[in-house]
DNA sequence: CGTCGATGTCAACGGGTGTTGGCCTACACT
DNA sequence: AGTGTAGGCCAACACCCGTTGACATCGACG
């Protein structure tokens, strides 16, 4: 194995533009390769979860040998975790009243969900495979935890200094527990009323909820 | 293979008493192999989902050869189908003041899975497995739906004759995303906010939430 | 006591999986 | 032009899976 080959294992942002990445690092002839076998994984774990998502399968959609898979990415589970990078990219909502709070978190979860399948795929495999679970957990430690605890601090409901008023990481538990399961019964088990409502009833009946979970009390 | 042993794959209820069944149909030697067949199965659909869940693995588990597992269940599928039999026990709630249904329903939920590990197992396979999936929302229209439906038409959202004052089935799949979506952070994930916060302090959280969508607007 | 069906064990089959090593090809550099 | 090396393919290995059929054992019933 070639010794470049390994420290290529971590993944470039996922939206991120292919070309003009890092120009100390010479553009190689396999990335289109690398790129096609991430995004044939990502489409795969989605649709199947990590068990029934094979290499072989992954090879033929990007139309390579699973030796390649092998090669440029070590090991499924490396593979995994390099499709499984995700950014959640959550904004700061600076210019937003502190009433639309959970709304627009629901509505740029709904979008960020449509628009890149990497969550649905991390869902599906978080629920049986040990790995995937702990890299949920660790989004929502790096990401989700301290936007929600941004977001109360702003509002007011904790100081940056003092004792928070009441505890944010059970507020963002409590937010995250809404959104996935938004996420699960609508992407992953299909439930019919879910499936059916559009993006606004969505909004409309998920942001008072998440609104107080983030600065109201029970 | 017996022409019985075909008809013997629909189990019975989950936590019914194994003794004192049909009494047209004697009890035979070979229940206590199939209990154990059940048990294991469950533990082990719940514990690693479908695909990870082994044949092997659960014929060890219940202490006998795997072949047995065939000839009594047939397949892993109607295995997987027998030992995801679930009755949710939704109370009717009948003396309960209209405002504290929320609460009531979040509290049954956490006892319900709590107490069986079925709905687990079924949440974890149903993320992969399309049968599983199916199973789910069968689950949804055969025992929540008409529980929910039933709530709010007592509660005056809706009446029984008349048009709904907001789609029942709505608020029914509100109310499961919420749920689901508990179990999942909480059993699955196990995001440790939500695992560290007790029966009450959920209640308290979740309560009203469930308590709009099943009686409130947006 | 002998028979027969139910209960259970053992060994194997066919297929799919992740993973590995050898080989060929084509490009880039001197 | 020659050569080294990265990119790619092929065949195979070792393992595990669900599933099957042949054979042993036990219990009830004539």
């Amino acid at each position: 194995m070639s010794p470049r080959d390994q420290g290529a294992v971590a993944a470039p942002g996922v939206g991120s533009d292919p070309v003009a990445a890092d120009p100390a690092v010479p553009p190689r002839r396999s990335d289109a390769t690398r790129a096609a076998i991430l995004r044939a994984a990502r489409e795969r774990f989605a649709a199947d979860g990590y068990d029934r998502a094979t290499i072989r399968a992954i090879a033929t959609d990007a139309a390579i040998d699973p030796s390649m898979v092998m090669r440029y990415y070590g090991s499924k589970e490396r593979l995994f975790a390099a499709a499984a990078e995700f950014d959640l990219r959550l904004p700061d909502f600076g210019d937003l009243p502190a009433e639309g709070l959970g709304a627009a978190l629901v509505g740029h979860f709904l979008d960020r969900w449509e628009e890149d399948e990497t969550m649905i795929a991390l869902l599906r495999a978080g629920a049986t495979n040990p790995a995937a679970a702990q890299r949920m957990r660790q989004i929502f430690a790096d990401q989700v935890g301290p936007a929600i605890r941004a977001l109360a601090v702003r509002a007011g409901v904790s100081s940056p200094g003092g004792e928070p008023a009441l505890p944010v990481e059970q507020r963002a538990g409590l937010i995250t527990s809404q959104l996935l399961g938004l996420a699960l019964t609508r992407y992953v088990l299909l439930l019919p009323p879910v499936v059916g409502m559009d993006r606004a009833e969505l909004v409309d009946w998920l942001g008072p909820t998440i609104q107080r979970y983030l600065l109201g009390r029970p």
